[in-house]
DNA sequence: ATCCACTACCGAACACTGTACGGTAACAGT
DNA sequence: ACTGTTACCGTACAGTGTTCGGTAGTGGAT
């Protein structure tokens, strides 16, 4: 049972994230600051600590946000197909979101500060598992071949990497749109897949 | 013909960039401070203005000497062999880079104000030009199959996100060594590698 | 209804940051 | 010997995250 104070709590709570969040997306991690949040909700700055203990506390629960937006985007993906064109699909979502929500994606992996993350426990992400789980579709029924010792679970972190690395060289070095980036990264992301066949 | 008074100019100028430079390895960019640089070479902060117009100026140079570095290094690699030996042995370099020096790495690649780059300007590297070279042998003498229309570029820059979200995704969320990571991420970049065959 | 503990919040202050400005020496060229 | 430039410092300012002491007001128990 929650009482009035507590649902009250939860609420401010939430609002203080919001403000953050939309900070965060719009003008990056690092014009976060406490003064900023609290001005937009009129809250001041140290009436914050109530609710969290840092800053550093606050861009956690954002981060952990973050990462529920991305999975949640990548279940849209549709589900039918050959393994092959479901990859090439969970590829595009993933860069698509990184390009959509560049701040809030550089916030999510600019951070080496406690992130008590394991493969392991990225393994346990549902969305990651479609990842891992395609692959094995695709093994399985013959569609990519394993030319190496290499399974799903190689193949699937592989995958990953390149999706970051894609998305992280994109929103980084070349964000100054210069040339016809986007079609290289699709073209790049596409060679992969296609040398699974 | 150089001045004394240049002379000292410029070697003051070095022993900033050296004493910035070894903050930023040892505790991140984000220990990096006028007042600590200052400290260390018997300044005072103000006086650094007089060789830099602002800090951000002083990483922009330590991350053009971060590229160079890691571009030294990737000369190094042996020239001989297959085309796909060489690729996994830039692979492997490239990662080691990263690995044994993160807070450079790190600083490098997470800037997202101001950087020229455009992927015309990366190719003229000549660490990414040697990237590039060794897809043309692959592909040329037939040990790497052409499986889509994908060039040595584009097969390049796929090569490259990979080293790149790989490491980096080792240095920020994996950054806690929980299982034999490394051996992963080798193992992922020669999955990798075995499917060009 | 009265008490009391506790929650929610604020204002001020502290230590830190990057940077601008004014002043002061020492230097370089005439 | 004069003079303009260079090198450097001390101080100060606006901004940051965070701590602390205090003050209302709420919620529950007597």
């Amino acid at each position: 049972m929650k009482s009035p104070r507590e649902k009250r709590r939860a609420r401010t709570r939430e609002t203080i994230l919001e403000a953050a969040m939309q900070i965060v997306m719009q003008h990056g991690v690092e014009a976060l600051s406490m003064r900023e949040i609290a001005g937009r909700i009129d809250y001041s700055p140290s009436g914050l600590y109530e609710y969290f203990s840092s800053k550093e506390a606050i861009i956690d629960e954002l981060v952990g946000e973050g990462f529920v937006r991305l999975a949640a985007r990548m279940e849209h993906v549709i589900h039918t197909g050959t393994a092959l064109e479901r990859l090439e699909e969970l590829g595009k979502m993933y860069m698509h979101f990184a390009l959509q929500e560049p701040q809030l994606y550089l916030m999510m992996f600019n951070r080496t500060t406690l992130s008590p993350f394991a493969l392991a426990e990225v393994e346990q992400n549902t969305a990651y598992a479609r990842l891992v789980q395609t692959f094995q579709d695709g093994l399985q029924s013959g569609e990519i071949r394993s030319a190496s010792e290499a399974g799903s679970r190689e193949l699937a972190y592989t995958a990953w990497s390149l999706m970051h690395g894609l998305s992280m060289l994109r929103l980084t070095l070349m964000h100054q749109i210069t040339e016809d980036i986007d079609g290289i990264h699709e073209r790049a992301f596409r060679a992969f897949v296609e040398q699974l066949k």
